[in-house]
DNA sequence: CGTTACCTTGATATCGTTCAAGTACCGTGG
DNA sequence: CCACGGTACTTGAACGATATCAAGGTAACG
């Protein structure tokens, strides 16, 4: 049986029950077509409601008022968007479309239902804020204190590995609908060094890149360049302290009553 | 009466009950001192407790294998630490104390009750969790597309603003027992450059440095330089339709139950 | 078949690094 | 009280990684 992107990249967490996975298909069953380009969040503006892209890629980025843009993270099928619309009043960030895709729209409060109702579902939901907040933090230590060469190297392999869990890689390649430019805004270089950069990977013979996909030709060699441990995608399952948590509550229902 | 920092700021979010005060006071009341350099995570280790800082300032960095070091954020009084406990298995950063201070450790199983009993307080967790990733995106922009000289101005302010509301300022100044050095890897410069750059923010009747501290002479200036907004620190309060949300909560407690 | 968006490459400029030295400040032990 | 060693800060000079400017090339598309 086929499995959203969604569902597949939560279950690398936690062994998900058949009433999980129906309120999952039930928050993906909205699912609208959206064009690339179209917006999703936008900076500055109230937020609405709630998505999961189901397909196709976005990316949550911040314009500066020069002109200056910075992809903070690219957005991937199965990846939630706008979950703070539960918490922040405006939007800090954009999020649009890179290519054609679907995405599920909900409201805010199906995430506390979420919480209240599948204790497993929401420990998944706070490991992916969790895993989404580490993401951020290589990607800060990527534009610190990585060349541009070691950067580029990483964000590639960085992606294969987020697609690989939700099933999105064809073995060593993966579609990549991003241009150069916007490549350059990911990672705070000139989009001239990108493509300097990456022909240099593709002479290095580490990458090749067709249209809008890649193919990583040297793993071993690719992720020593990039310095790459795959330790901060926390791609493992549920510790056991917390898996002894989950046990309590999904047994004593009832008996205890958790909520106040 | 005298409010911790970590109180005082989930206060900015939502006002809290009393018994949601309660139950951060005892969260607080394992204070113990902590030395500077004391590490309270260490990177690739099994994750174990959590903590609040309640005094003093700590970091949270990544190592790379060749030496190079990346802070990825300062953690101030009143933020937690290690809150992922709860479903990582190891840790992908180190965070070490940068003075001497207090640190509270508790259980993360804590967190687990704390959302099943004190949901306003659920509320302004998830909400510090929301800001801390904020902060993450932020920094990335600044990373990516400013200039040293911005960086560095656009960092000053943010801490500024992350201590005012835990009523850490002592109006335009306050304590920041930081060093060039690590103000450099915070900011992916070289201590050098740093060093320059302070000295140009402080030629230009911006700022002045202390031993330890830091005050701000020309606020409007320094904003224009850093291009700052404070909108992503969401120092603002609950959303009307996340309020509504605990309304329910609260009202109907008992009568439904929400955990399953 | 002209327009647009993206990719590519060369030449030049610059911001920030590295290397090298020197200074100031502290805490410690003789 | 002074000598010592360590850590942080400061400054100059040279270098280099990456940006900017400029120009063309290519493919898709109405």
């Amino acid at each position: 049986m086929w499995h959203s992107p969604l569902t597949r990249k939560l279950e690398v967490f936690v062994e998900l029950t058949p009433e999980d996975r129906a309120f999952l298909r039930e928050l993906e069953s909205n699912a609208v077509p959206v064009g690339a380009h179209a917006q999703l969040v936008v900076q500055e503006e109230l937020w609405d409601d709630c998505y999961v892209l189901s397909d196709g890629w976005a990316m949550k980025y911040k314009s500066f008022e020069d002109g200056r843009r910075q992809v903070v993270d690219f957005v991937l099928p199965g990846d939630f968007v706008a979950l703070q619309a539960n918490v922040f009043r405006v939007a800090d960030h954009s999020v649009s479309m890179l290519s054609d895709g679907t995405a599920s729209r909900f409201e805010p409060e199906r995430v506390t239902e979420l919480f209240a109702r599948f204790p497993k579902l929401a420990a998944a939901i706070v490991w992916t804020t969790a895993c989404q907040e580490s993401i951020l933090a290589e990607r800060i230590a990527s534009l610190g204190r990585r060349s541009a060469y070691e950067r580029v190297a990483h964000i590639l392999v960085e992606l294969w590995s987020r697609l690989r869990i939700r099933g999105l890689t064809d073995s060593d390649s993966f579609a990549m609908p991003v241009t150069q430019s916007l490549l350059a805004d990911a990672l705070g270089l000139s989009v001239v060094h990108v493509n300097r950069t990456l022909r240099r990977l593709r002479n290095d013979g580490l990458i090749r890149r067709e249209s809008r996909s890649v193919t990583i030709l040297d793993f071993p060699g690719l992720n020593r360049v990039a310095g790459f441990e795959d330790d901060y995608l926390h791609h493992t399952g549920i510790p056991r302290r917390m898996s002894r948590e989950l046990e309590r509550f999904t047994t004593c229902s009832g008996s205890e009553p958790v909520a106040r």
